[in-house]
DNA sequence: ATTTCGTTTGCTACCGGGTGCAAACAGGTG
DNA sequence: CACCTGTTTGCACCCGGTAGCAAACGAAAT
């Protein structure tokens, strides 16, 4: 494999300075029609195009952006991950990809990222705590980070989020309006706090409605399986006659596993016996086969503000943006 | 934001050279314990840590691997990607995602990685047209190309597969042995070479069994909207009698989708009026609520693979793994 | 012919490290 | 004390660009 050409050489080959090279290449730089036409020849002939390494280097920006990834069970972070890569291309950026689930801890990413000299950060995950990161010394050399569709709660860095507020209220307002009067609540991680605060919400609703008792189910983590087994140990435990009628999950992918598990295992029905509701509206969640009921995120318009934010057309600040609820046969 | 230290900076701090510094960072190299103890204080009092992007132009290897998807619609890439980011990291890699789905075209993708001196491209597409890629000036400057789970047809770029020839093979004995004798061929891209070859497989060993009257049908993509359109469309345009009992989608999402459509459209039961096939053995696959016959690729051994050939333990040749013939309910 | 002004081009210095060589500095021998 | 050997350290130069200044150039104005 040879070695690539270098503005020096293209500039021995056009009989130029390696400076008359580079403004060749460099968009409204002065420079004459007659030398560019030579330097572009000359390039063309040497296959030679500008090392954004080595322009990264002396400009101080790499043009990439690294996407932390926790939460890979989860089908919706594809469809977050196309926009999010899409949009990022158009603003002239790349995505680097980091998954912090195994090897690399937060922290450890953290640093990796900073020595690559990304432009910004992105927090694209679902489990990890907010706490190890303010461990770090923010704001000193480290790139600007930004937490998408999730809570931040980290000092200084924004959030671009679905309001779960709003939407824990519609949900309710809805369930409410069918009916069910014992609800039940799945999350998939009980220590978290963006957990916690949904919960808050969902009992919060449904206590300004007079319902108080609210079932909590805790899955291990947020995949079909352990939405099926928090919902099998939860059934196994519970009279029929106490059990809830409907169970909002806290995500999609709990709901789908919770479903199957309701349906094929128990022999009950959605929704007569059990209502189901999900969040994330996952495409699968459409098909008869569940018609689940969810709460889709405005996915397209977070990611044009954060991305908006990272090339700077926006002011850096958590923005909370109305998702909408999609009732189904499940409820 | 401060601007980050430099080696320059620590080295004044420590009182020792830059280079002393430098050694104080590099494994292995020749330095005084005395001197390593001081400069790592003066480092971490300044927050100081090597400049990885200095380091990759001089060094020339900037340990980034550029992955280029196409498509986004099959939940099948997400796992692909988290196994494939963990074994690169592992490595000492990071993956650089690349969309070539809208904006950039192929060439203009690879043009760019090349440009950002990757050390390796990754192809991790369903329907780009090799013919594009092949125009390039390969082995010249460009960093050295592989494809995964896709056939390559491009002369001197090898391909990470499952055996299409095995798995077809063990998919039509299966299909014969339970008496199946009507098959169809659903495919997501019909002037695509790499499906071109699948269904090929396919016609080839249905024939050796005697059978020779294969149904086609044409989906317009891989998405699970396309398979049900092209399902929709030949069951409505053949009488009952006439139709296949067994359909082989070329991938799983296509085979959900023509699953969900075979039954809450036309009523039928699946695998009594239709029996259906997959490719993948995406997750949902085997959930109650399809339980699809399928086939799994062998992805930690085609990602174990070609991250091997990548970081140049594997000699870089095309690498053809066996996979598994998931059988479910839908068979 | 001289001055003037705008365009074009070359140059120095720099971005933050890495490489290979040579000098400086041990410590142990004869 | 000179000599040898192995370790440690400093240095010049390089990686491939960018920034900004100053010189060179050419055409119009005086």
């Amino acid at each position: 494999m040879r070695k690539r050409a270098t503005a020096k050489e293209v500039a021995d080959a056009a009989g130029v300075s390696k400076w008359t090279v580079i403004r060749a290449f460099t968009p409204g730089a002065s420079i004459a029609e007659e030398s560019k036409r030579k330097v572009l020849e000359a390039a063309a002939a040497l296959n030679y195009s500008p090392n954004l390494l080595a322009r990264s280097l002396a400009t101080n920006a790499t043009h990439q952006v690294a996407v932390f990834v926790d939460d890979f069970a989860n089908p919706q972070k594809l469809p977050f991950l196309e926009t999010l890569t899409e949009r990022l291309q158009a603003e002239g950026l790349v995505a680097v990809l980091i998954n912090i689930n195994t090897h690399f801890d937060h922290v450890h990413a953290l640093l990796h990222a900073d020595q690559r000299q990304v432009d910004a950060v992105i927090l694209f995950g679902t489990a990890f705590r907010s706490e190890t990161l303010s461990d770090l010394q923010l704001g000193r050399g480290t790139p600007p980070m930004f937490v998408l569709a999730r809570d931040s709660q980290i000092e200084g860095v924004p959030a671009v989020v679905c309001d779960a507020e709003l939407a824990l209220r519609e949900i309710v307002d809805h369930l409410h309006e069918r009916g069910y009067r014992r609800p039940g609540f799945m999350t998939g991680a009980p220590a978290l706090s963006t957990a916690l605060r949904r919960r808050h919400h969902f009992t919060d609703f449904w206590q300004q409605k007079g319902v108080d008792e609210i079932a909590v189910l805790s899955a291990e983590k947020y995949s079909a399986e352990a939405g099926a087994e928090a919902v099998r140990s939860y059934l196994e435990q519970t009279a029929p006659t106490g059990r809830v009628d409907v169970l909002m999950c806290e995500n999609d992918i709990l709901a789908l596993g919770a479903m199957d598990e309701i349906r094929s295992r128990f022999g009950l029905r959605i929704p007569e016996d059990i209502a189901v509701v999900g969040f994330d509206n996952y495409e699968f969640c459409g098909s008869p086969a569940y018609s689940l009921t969810t709460y889709e995120q405005p996915r397209q318009e977070m990611i044009q503000v954060i991305v908006g934010m990272i090339a700077g057309r926006l002011e850096p600040e958590t923005v909370t943006l109305p998702g909408t609820l999609v009732v189904r046969n499940s409820t």
